[in-house]
DNA sequence: GGTCAACGAATGTCCAGGACAATTAACGGA
DNA sequence: TCCGTTAATTGTCCTGGACATTCGTTGACC
């Protein structure tokens, strides 16, 4: 590898393309031999060089794929027509969301993603920050922080954000909901959970704000990040002997990834820590898995830790 | 891609193992045909499944290669001669460790760690607390937060830390510095910093770290996170009239991935904003790029604010 | 008519082994 | 000793094949 593809800002090799669409380089080759698409030319030396403007084509396409679209179906359309599909897409996702619509802070919703809009970063922080002192951190978390995430998704899905500002939107968020989290007493109950998302899950929104309303409740909190191998999962609860395993599912997973991993936890697990299980992944609730608990809803993680105390008197 | 490797926690596949030695596919078919090692199993499809130990051996070959280190001449050493090299080669980058040693906080640092492994992550989080609040941020991010992660980078390699241990720590010294970074008022002045790190790389300590020495010099900081794409790096350079580009780049990127990405940035950026590249990534040292600031050490930051400021004098 | 199993198409990842550019090491002459 | 040339090393890309997994559809059975 080398510079070629620098020296000439109209072309990329099959790396340069591979880093910029996701799309692995065993990918790029068998669409190739499949669909004729891409059709790179060649170099000197017999190696793949990209069109940029094929490559434009592979980003929307991989948008395509993230939304569930099968590259077979859609690889041959024009570029227009892909971008036009990418919108539908998103506005059919965005039909649950009545509820959001309901409460009463959804007017300011809008508001703030017009802020992220608009690249204004400062107002948004300002704004959120002073959302979360006005409501409180429990509403704020169920009222602003869930239904504005959905909004971000659908509106990403749609095209209607550049992945640098679902960056600076996510990044803002995270920011704002640590500090939160960090300054709520610890009182130090049980039941102990420990927090974390599977290696294929980067997501780490949806557990911020599960260890926001648990540490609300007294619970002892001990969160590892995102995407820990299952077997180090297992480690980690039996070292810090938790209670409850709780886990975040992204949309974006594939349904096989949850249940391996959340069939191996439970069976390798001990049968006294629970585990709960919750986030936008739609095969929780198609199929639940046995001795899971799903929570549907992030207002259930109250349900649950009262479940778990009625159950489990202190000594 | 299934669940094989998850249902022995003694194996892993080849995509596993890229992800935990930063090896490619390519490279580790490649040593295996050429050298004979690593020598992997086959399942019951035909495809390789690497014993753990294995991967092991690998993780710190691939520490070797970084350190200069020549595969043909070492992979065939036993797994504890590869370590001494590795330790007596850290100890050799470590020259200017000298300094940090001869600090003051030096005892801490093994003290915290020791935390760590006893999973006493509460008892770790107060003395981390403590340690900022006595030192102030700068001499704490400089004398603490960076040896640190040295010492558990260099324990990570020489298999000393579980991979939750590793997340343990990641995790309760971002929760730390990001309510610090919170902390710091923000006098809004330039240079404006756009701070990212490309796809490959999801490692975001150094990036708080840096953003934690910028904010401190009053610099106006934007963090998108980890794992921006390049594409989207220059588009958020552009929104926020960004003075200058700050990349974190860890030690287990591909070299390649490091250039490719700085080469594109500088030739699709304005001339007028800087780039700048810190992290413990080798290639940052040995080939360092044209046109682009490498910032071989914390300090440095300092350094360069200060030099682009007496560049651009206030209108 | 609705449900579910079975089959076939679609799709991503892995494999083998060859090739070669780029880098590093070895060599030999000034 | 230094420097230019040659040889060995090493990572990445190539082709084309295979196959596990997923998706969609058809048809049988309740």
């Amino acid at each position: 590898m080398n510079d070629r593809n620098l020296s000439s800002p109209l072309t990329r090799n099959i790396a340069a393309v591979e880093r910029d669409t996701g799309l692995t380089k065993d990918t790029l080759r068998v669409w190739e031999r499949r669909y004729g698409f891409p059709s790179p030319g060649r170099d000197a030396f017999g190696e793949r060089i990209y069109p940029i403007d094929q490559v434009d084509k592979l980003r929307t396409l991989r948008r395509l794929m993230d939304a569930g679209h099968r590259p077979g179906k859609v690889i041959h359309l024009p570029i227009d027509q892909l971008q036009a599909l990418a919108a539908e897409t998103a506005s059919l996702s965005a039909a649950p969301r009545s509820l959001a619509e309901a409460n009463s802070e959804h007017d300011n919703l809008e508001r703030y993603l017009n802020m992220v809009r608009a690249h204004q970063i400062d107002e948004f922080r300002r704004a959120l920050s002073q959302a979360q002192l006005r409501l409180g951190m429990e509403r704020f978390v169920l009222e602003i922080v869930a239904p504005m995430n959905r909004l971000v998704g659908d509106a990403w899905a749609r095209g209607e954000f550049e992945i640098f500002e679902e960056h600076l939107y996510t990044e803002s968020m995270q920011v704002l909901m640590r500090s939160a989290v960090a300054a709520i007493p610890q009182p130090a109950q049980t039941p102990r959970v420990l927090l974390t998302t599977i290696p294929q899950e980067s997501h780490g929104l949806g557990l911020l704000m599960a260890e926001a309303l648990l540490a609300l409740e007294g619970c002892r909190c001990v969160s590892l990040g995102v995407q820990t191998p299952v077997w180090d999962i297992l480690r980690a609860a039996d070292a810090h002997q938790a209670d409850v395993v709780a886990l975040s599912f992204s949309a974006v997973l594939n349904p096989n990834q949850v249940l391996d991993a959340l069939g191996e936890l439970r069976a390798k697990l001990s049968p006294a820590t629970e585990i709960w299980a919750g986030g936008n992944a739609p095969i929780l609730r198609r199929r639940p898995p046995a001795d899971i608990k799903v929570l549907a809803d992030l207002r259930d993680i109250a349900t649950q830790i009262r479940r778990w105390r009625e159950a489990h008197p202190e000594p």
